[in-house]
RNA sequence: GGCGCGAUAGCAAAGCGGUUAUGCCACGGAUUGCAAAUCCGUUGAGCCCGGUUCGACUCCGGGUCGCGCCUCCA
């Protein structure tokens, strides 16, 4: 079975087949970049860049673009309270989530496109649409007419009168239409802005993603991911400004939205102060913990995100790295994964909780396995792994690696001496009082055919 | 008000119109000086009410409850 993904847009789960099988094109919403993203702001980022290891397994070449939006609203809220340039809190905030984003295993995409850079690109869209009759100028602002779009509204199977009927803002004086978006908005003395036809300005948000696009990728893609919190109004605004300024022409042909993080049953956000940082968590768990956690529901429906799905996650984590760090004498060797289990669920619109359950599988395969037969196993199940992101570590690093305070490996290694001395004496009474005493500090004795192994429990 | 999603065993979470999901936890057994790890096994499920069907957790209808989008949001 080849790669069948759910596409918002059509609202069913569809083979996909990319325009050009020689080079696959994927965009993905990235952050604003004013502070320290959330571990739901990670989701769509684990989640897309799984589909990206899968893609490249499937074809040649995938080219993936995450932007930043490094101009916006709330970075010149934090930049005036810093009394900073714009520049330095976009710059600041892009590098720790490139780093919060590295510490979970993504990939780099292939482009990182920053809007700042795209400004030119974004005025030109924005003349085009007005010279198409999409746009109109109006106070300074540039709004998009959404009357003008027949099928406005299609990607958030919403009408234009229903939207407008629970409409909770007030509409501004400048639009001619309730539901038109800005396009472009005037800056005042002192706000960042760039020269325009309409005066100093700068780009509104959805006007980036459809710029960025077009110039990276081209006028239409295979694949836009992103939250679904994106569908409306962000995603919609980009067909329009896209489709509109290329005569009708296609966007984007699988759309694919990744549910919500919640926390206690509610949505993670930061405007409900309900959120947990990645980088707060990155303290207490590693990073392969936190995307392992992510992948153990499927992308499209909400997951809670608990400390005691943490730590369960830990667990299955240990239990990965126990069965690998059986046989890390054993060399891995090229293997063929698309032919398994694991893979064939990954194919079925990232089933990720299926992957991770042949993952389970493959470990217990390789714990009873005969010694011919370890060799492939374990490549096996170090190849699937791989694609989801996880198990990159060795075995004895993942087991033994202590934090500060905890007992050294030398005393623990010290200890497991003596013990084996009183072992060749029968003196199981100190046996049993260095396990008890390791134990008490988190070391697990375990006392296999090749001498005495030992590993930290959280 | 409009549009949409979900409800599976103690917890997490999938597939599937009929045959064990899986993981964690718990319990039993093998193994071990004792443990740990591992293996074998057990308990335990499908919100409620109808319908379709030889048969429904799975399809259809109606409820109930929870969540989301319609405003910045992954």
């Amino acid at each position: 079975m080849s790669l069948q993904v759910y596409n918002s847009y059509s609202r069913k789960k569809e083979a996909f087949t990319p325009l050009d099988a020689s080079n696959v094109k994927m965009y993905v919403c990235g952050p604003t970049v004013y502070n320290l993203v959330h571990i739901g702001n990670a989701r769509p980022v684990v989640v897309f860049d799984t589909l990206f290891r899968v893609l490249q397994r499937l074809y040649p070449k995938v080219t993936y673009a995450r932007n930043i939006t490094d101009v916006d609203d709330k970075i010149m809220k934090v930049a005036q309270d810093e009394g900073v340039d714009i520049g330095e809190v976009s710059s600041r905030y892009a590098a720790e989530y490139q780093k919060d984003m590295a510490a979970l295993n993504n990939l780099e995409p292939t482009l990182v496109p920053y809007a700042t850079q795209h400004i030119d690109d974004m005025i030109n869209m924005t003349q085009a649409l007005i010279e198409k009759g999409h746009a109109y100028a109006a106070e300074g602002h540039v709004l998009f007419a959404v009357q003008s779009m027949e099928d406005y509204g299609k990607l958030s199977n919403r009408s234009l009168e229903d939207m407008l009927a629970g409409a909770r803002v007030e509409v501004a004086p400048y639009k001619k239409y309730a539901g038109d978006f800005v396009l472009w908005k005037p800056s005042a003395d002192g706000e960042p802005g760039w020269d325009s036809p309409w005066g100093k300005g700068r780009p509104g948000w959805h006007l980036e993603c459809s710029a960025m696009i077009k110039k990276h990728l081209g006028e239409t893609i295979d694949i836009h991911g992103g939250g679904k919190d994106l569908l409306f109004p962000h995603h919609e605004n980009e067909i329009a400004q896209s489709c509109c300024a290329h005569d009708g022409r296609p966007f984007v042909n699988y759309w694919m939205h990744n549910g919500f993080v919640n926390i206690d049953g509610e949505k993670m956000s930061k405007s409900l102060g309900n959120f947990r940082t990645v980088r707060e968590l990155l303290e207490k768990f590693d990073g392969e913990v936190l995307r392992l956690a992510l992948l153990s529901a499927h992308y499209r429906s909400d997951m809670d995100f608990s400390a005691e799905l943490l730590e369960q996650t830990k667990t299955n984590l240990d239990g990965f790295y126990t069965a690998l760090r059986g046989v890390s004498e054993i060399p891995v060797e090229p293997v063929n994964i698309e032919k398994t289990d694991f893979f064939k669920a990954l194919q079925d619109d990232l089933n990720t909780p299926q992957a991770i359950s042949e993952l389970h599988a493959m470990a217990k395969a390789l714990n009873k396995a005969a010694d011919n037969e370890k060799a492939e196993l374990k490549s096996h199940l170090i190849a699937a792994a791989n694609m989801l992101g996880v198990l990159q570590k060795s075995p004895e690093a993942w087991l033994t690696a202590g934090g500060e305070g905890d007992i050294t490996a030398e005393a623990i290694d010290a200890l497991i001496i003596e013990r084996n001395q009183a072992r060749s004496e029968k003196n199981w009474a100190r046996c049993d009082e260095i396990r008890d005493e390791l134990k008490a500090q988190g070391v697990v004795l375990e006392d296999g055919k090749e001498g005495t192994r030992w590993r930290r429990e959280a």
